[in-house]
DNA sequence: AATTCTCACAACCGCCGGTAT
DNA sequence: CATACCGGCGGTTGTGAGAAT
């Protein structure tokens, strides 16, 4: 009976030891296999969900911070060449994803644009999006790979960070997740850095592995 | 102070295409 | 070739927080 509860998938907001339980099983083994990777990790998580964690939350090269006009401007320029192709405009916007792109766009630039200051299409493209830059992408497009073919010094992509009022690089809090909710005394400088303390602290902790059930 | 409204975003769902068997 | 499985994508929803009343 209880045993039966236990084996069922959870769904609903990820806690902070399945956070912990993620990165630290990724981290010592890679990502990929999402199934396996739920199972092993002691993670009672679909892959998907798994998966959909670490892309959209928890990947070291996730820009936290709020979208940047310059970055907004990108967004609405892809969105009406490619209309809500998220997934590959994320490709052009390094550390964001496709989901948050999306959200910004629903809760922000759509309320904006119905609200009736819609920009003129292709506003920012004399400017920030060279056409030679957009050809040589979409000649590229079957090459999955993000960030393979783009150009390592072009301006669009030297956004600035986003800064806070004391010039220190915003660490957007989250409602949920590790970044706020986690009990350790954090001070990071970096993701690099959360995931070595978490790494010292799983190590010390002893009772967390990546293969204990919790 | 209490209630309602609005917004932002994390997470789920269903579908589709690619790959393995 | 047929089927099953998996990963990725876009659309949608649920919910917490803050603002407005």
């Amino acid at each position: 009976m209880y045993e039966q509860e236990e084996e069922k998938i959870r769904k609903g907001p990820w806690t902070v030891q399945e956070d912990m339980r993620l990165v630290n099983y990724i981290t010592l083994n890679g990502e990929g296999r999402w199934n396996f990777l739920a199972k092993a990790a002691g993670l009672r998580r679909s892959g998907k969900s798994c998966r959909l964690r670490w892309v959209n939350y928890l990947r070291p090269d996730l820009k936290r911070g709020n979208i940047t006009p310059q970055e907004e401007r990108l967004i609405i320029d892809l969105q009406s060449r490619w209309g809500n192709r998220w997934s590959r405009i994320a490709q052009y916007l390094p550390g964001r994803t496709d989901n948050e792109i999306k959200n910004h766009w629903r809760t922000r630039i759509k309320r904006k644009f119905n609200a009736g200051n819609r920009p003129s299409q292709h506003s920012m493209c004399s400017t920030c999006m060279p056409d030679q830059f957009i050809e040589q992408n979409d000649g590229a497009e079957k090459d999955r790979t993000p960030q393979s073919n783009i150009p390592q010094n072009h301006t669009v992509f030297h956004f600035d960070e986003q800064r806070n009022s004391n010039g220190v690089n915003e660490f957007n809090g989250n409602k949920s997740g590790l970044f706020e909710t986690l009990a350790m005394p954090f001070q990071m400088e970096s993701y690099a850095d959360m995931l070595s303390e978490l790494h010292e602290f799983l190590m010390e902790d002893g009772n967390l592995s990546p293969f204990t059930e919790f």
